[in-house]
DNA sequence: CTGAAAGCGCTTACAG
DNA sequence: CTGAAAGCGCTTACAG
């Protein structure tokens, strides 16, 4: 049998309340006789009590415990941040509770559903902006949130983005100042504000150097069956404009794709071209080591994440509802790493 | 305000009882008229009710969660385990809660400690095997457990792991086959059983053929550091074994390190080298097209954890501590790709 | 210095 | 057909 706080008192003929308080380490702020702790902190050890959590979150209503909302936890970007939200969260007292929405709408609503009823104390989300009526219910009931990766300027919360704009900007700035004047951008999701705006950063590079943004250069491959459509959005490219001399890869998973491409087409990608992508992965200085890359701040962004909500956990009831409730938008920059 | 089952009886004028058999569903079953029934089921809607899970699980003793050890979270094949096993959980309407050990004995009892005290049905695991006295306890008290990835002889539990030393065996026999004689292994952390049955499998394949196991051959790099220690490894074994003309490599992780290697040291791996590798990431197949894999059945191993896990949850208090609980132990062969 | 009691929000025998 | 009551294992005013 689990032992509680009651088999100790009766064990040792005392009230719940004092082998609680001791228990909970206020025994000398409570005055309770060295002698009576030492009793109870030693019949703890015998009987190998382990509070119930559960319990005592039911009557504090803290749980110590926050919710991650992944679109996929195998993502090396999303685990990378699920473990550094991890470690803060861990040095701040707190435990995790992690799922992936698989970038379904529904999906994610019922998690935060879910979340919500197992009481977790705050949420960070990367959302995937497809139906957001669970987001907005949060919003409404001031419930602690941040929401990082994507975001939405329509609503009031928390959020940490990178500069998706900047980043693409300067990446593509310096493959024309490398000497790349046909660069072409291969991307997915446009609907996707993070998508969107590190196309606006490539177009913004090439125009203000005076070139055209030409849309035989725009290569788009849908997230499901990404496979073949990179393989299609690369050959379009080459067959419409074969002079392209660069390529932007608007995310590692698409450049990944593409090295495989480029290998069945036997291109040689580090000979003539100017490469440049967004977050990095272990293999890519080995595939292309002139290619140059922002680096995701995922620390940066774990750590802000949790910093985030813990306040407005500690704040919750206080500003609550409140219209001038204050929300924190970081936009972080990547690190870029130039390597040609 | 959050509102509760009283919130409802109060607002409706019907005891707390009638209102938790209607929304639990059980309205028919306990015979309360439609009436009522539907009353109570709107009501519930419009004050925006959600049950609290905790009060649910405190009274019922089943918090519907399980916890999932991992030694990082980051890492490619336990993200991708960790997916699975969340799917699978979900199906069955279990949720997650998440924690990586990073490999550290003492965080790995900890959270095993947190996980208890925050009452999770069950825990699956992908030991340290550094410390194990929380793992222990968690036998001796017939705590729902599923060991993956490595196990203890010693200890009673279920466990999952795959074929390492078969796996291992057929990788390097092919090699053999396709002409390799001088065959380098690049392994870690030897004390892990996962490691040393590899090794096995590799030493069992070149004895068969009738190959000396030769220790100039024995690439060893630790797993803290590990991108030096490779190096090394690699930089010794062409010092020692000039004629070498194959490589297996015991991790992905290794491989990928050692393409860089390759790389530094302008050494073309695709010509004249026999490879093979347990576990496959995406870039593999970039980076040596000729790569034999052993795959790793993510799949299979996140769905049967789960599975064994329930089993055990479903089965608990019934045999409980008795000695003559049946443990399943399984064995999941890796799918193996030959390339050359 | 210690304890009796109420309460967190549920579920579930038991009673009528 | 519906309800009063006890209990899950804690915490915490309040009292003495």
């Amino acid at each position: 049998m689990k032992t509680s706080l009651k088999d100790i008192a009766e064990e040792l003929r005392l009230s719940k309340t004092t082998v609680s308080w001791v228990l909970s380490g206020r025994g000398n702020e409570r005055g309770i006789s060295q002698a009576t702790q030492d009793r109870v902190k030693q019949c703890a050890r015998r009987m190998n009590y382990q509070p119930n959590l559960l319990a005592r979150s039911l009557n504090t209503g803290v749980s110590s415990t926050i919710g991650l909302i992944l679109p996929s936890i195998s993502d090396s970007f999303y685990s990378q941040v699920a473990r550094e939200v991890e470690m803060e969260a861990e040095r701040h007292g707190y435990s995790l509770m992690i799922c992936s929405s698989e970038s379904e709408g529904e999906r994610e609503n019922r998690m935060i559903r879910m979340f919500r009823a197992k009481q977790v104390d705050g949420i960070i989300l990367a959302p995937t902006k497809i139906s957001k009526t669970e987001i907005r219910q949060l919003v409404d009931d001031a419930f602690p949130l941040v929401v990082f990766d994507r975001y939405f300027s329509e609503l009031k919360t928390h959020y940490i983005i990178i500069d998706n704009e900047q980043s693409s900007y300067r990446l593509v700035s310096h493959l024309i100042e490398r000497g790349a004047r046909r660069i072409a951008i291969v991307t997915t999701n446009p609907h996707l504000t993070t998508m969107d705006q590190r196309r606006a950063g490539y177009a913004r590079a090439l125009t203000e150097a005076g070139l055209p943004v030409d849309p035989d250069l725009y290569g788009e491959a849908a997230f499901v069956g990404y496979e073949e459509n990179v393989f299609r959005a690369l050959d379009r490219i080459f067959a419409k404009a074969p002079d392209v001399d660069g390529f932007f890869f608007t995310t590692h998973i698409l450049a990944l794709e593409a090295f495989r491409y480029f290998h069945g087409r036997r291109i040689d990608i580090n000979d003539g071209y100017g490469l440049a992508c967004i977050h990095e992965v272990p293999a890519m200085s080995v595939l292309a080591p002139a290619m140059n890359v922002a680096r995701m701040p995922v620390g940066e962004i774990g750590r802000n994440a949790v910093r985030m909500l813990l306040g407005d956990i500690r704040n919750r009831g206080g500003l609550s509802r409140s219209a001038d409730r204050e929300f924190e938008s970081l936009v972080l920059p990547c690190e870029l790493c130039f390597r040609d």
